[in-house]
DNA sequence: AATGAATGAGGATTCATTCAT
DNA sequence: AATGAATGAATCCTCATTCAT
């Protein structure tokens, strides 16, 4: 970081391949979990050997969190006006990504590698859970100043009031309910509302 | 013909056998996930051959599914006369169960497998969450007819918003705060009593 | 065999199950192999348990054995006034015999397993193999004493040429060729005729 | 692209690796049989790991395959002048070189396994059984053109004669008679002879 | 006698990782 | 740098056999 390294000899690693082993490992962690995917198949899926892996990355574990940490799974938020149409538009971004990327199973994954590979659970949450809470939180903090929101109101507890609903649906197996994202705001707004 | 069975011949199996490798495979799926956990693991816990698994169940799969819906996950419900009391025991026995089985990697692990493996989170649904939620239906739907709750409140969705905070509260890193279940439930209660 | 055996007591086995078991595993020992056949398909097969198996035969050698030490395949021979007719009749019984009992696969297996369960051949060789050859052998004798063959022929060369191009054509992939037998016997007719 | 091989990358396979697993594979097909015989076995007697095999060929039946289609078991057939020396020496080189490569056993093997491994017999007699039919049926063609043998005599049904005691010989465990391939050429050429 | 339970040994195959080119 | 070869450990599963009922 402060220049110390000398400039590598010999042939430069490609980025090119650095990125496709990544993304293809992530992709792969989702769909068949920590331990049923198989390096071979990143190879595969990455055009590239098995050992051009281990050569850049010690272990599968690395590698996987090396996937996860490049993980960019948080859109910057929709802008608006509106507080209800602002949380609304974050709890719908957030849906849709963990859509997108296979999302629940990769969370499942973390879920159960944690006893054997705790920092799998730890990035995610530092890249894809709080960035997100932040957000919400942001706006309800934003809520509080204008006196939308009750001033004692628990924060912290109302973000995991809005987030919450969409995994206890997945759960119950009712996931993908249009209106989940605006009834947990609604919940929220009417059980926080300064004045009751 | 007097009774309708006849007696088996053979030696009987064992139940203490069954009970128990049932419980070790359990044990192991939750604390090593589908993948990782191997048969001769369960064998060893549950001081048995790993032929006399086979024995039993076909496959992994089987022995797995079959220790999914062995689990008893749900204890029977504390009764009280107050509704704020009873939604609160019930998620705190909730949240107590999750704690006592190693839960969320359980749950974790029916996630990751649903590709594969989904009858492991269609039985997690069908004998552990499912019942928690009948619970807080049925109380809430007590509690509308008492007039404590609106009439036209969205049950699922307000059964979801009780539970998800724990989700979410896990996911973030702060699982485990004691008030999660009293927030919870009064913030639910907040959002649909009646006449706001 | 003397007399000495006391007579058994407890319940006798049965016969019809003796015959069942030996059946199967004659038919399976020809359709899959000694070491591919396992006792379970035996046991299914014979509708019996696998330890009524073992009940009466300790190993799984001794129970092929015994199965083909039961096999009785050799037809009596078909009646005839002339010397190639009786021979081409032969011939033809023992090929069709053959084909009825998967013979080529049985004799395979005997083979195969010569070097660890000789008894196997030997058995085959007794009770299917050289029956066959006395049959040949008498009718062939008799020719001589007729003087439609040379006294001075090998008639054991003369039986194994009558034979052989069945197992010829068969490794050769031209088994099931309607003239061999004519063609044999016409073939050892020609070379052994008196006066050649 | 001037010459068509581009060096191949990585570390190259060692042919030495795959010629001591061929040959070793094919002795344990030959003295086990096919069930019988297993690839730490093959490892085992090549001094190399099952892993490596694997690398190879992916599944048993694939070396296995592979191990016949490499045999090389006719020998350049022996010269001479005379008919009948030439077809003696044929059918001599093919006794000595079953009981080289304990032959007689490996058939019983191919024979054995054809319902479940077809490719086996197929390639033994793509090897070993035609090309051995092909001199011999060259050699009678030869005699069929300076008039030793009957225009219309069947080549095919002869060369199932010259090869077919072989085999009888065997099955009757008179196997090693040091006469029989005289007496079959004998019988053979005494049964085609022109002018009979 | 007959059955089903129980087991230990062994099977083919896959995988993460290390080596040689 | 990049690749393919090589490997030891581990996996699920099958089998012949012995035990308990």
């Amino acid at each position: 970081m402060s220049g110390t390294e000398t400039k590598a000899a010999g042939r430069p690693r490609s980025a090119e391949k650095d990125a496709a082993i990544l993304q293809a490992a992530l992709e792969l962690l989702a769909s068949q979990g920590y331990t049923r995917m198989s390096l071979s198949q990143v190879a595969a899926a990455a055009q590239v050997s098995k050992s051009t892996i281990h050569l850049r990355w010690k272990t599968k574990a690395d590698l996987l969190t090396a996937a996860l940490a490049a993980a960019r799974m948080t859109d910057t938020p929709p802008p608006s006006g509106d507080l209800r149409t602002n949380l609304v538009n974050i709890l719908k971004d957030f849906a849709a990504t963990i859509e997108r990327v296979n999302g629940m199973a990769l969370i499942g994954t973390c879920l159960a590698e944690e006893a054997h590979t705790p920092e799998l659970l730890a990035l995610l949450r530092e890249r894809t859970v709080l960035p997100r809470r932040t957000l919400l939180r942001d706006a309800l903090e934003q809520a509080q100043l204008t006196g939308q929101i009750r001033e004692d109101a628990d924060l912290e507890a109302a973000v995991s009031a809005l987030l919450g609903p969409f995994y206890a649906d997945y759960m119950a197996g009712r996931g993908g309910d249009p209106q989940w994202a605006e009834q947990a705001v609604d919940l929220v707004l009417a059980g926080t509302r300064a004045g009751n």
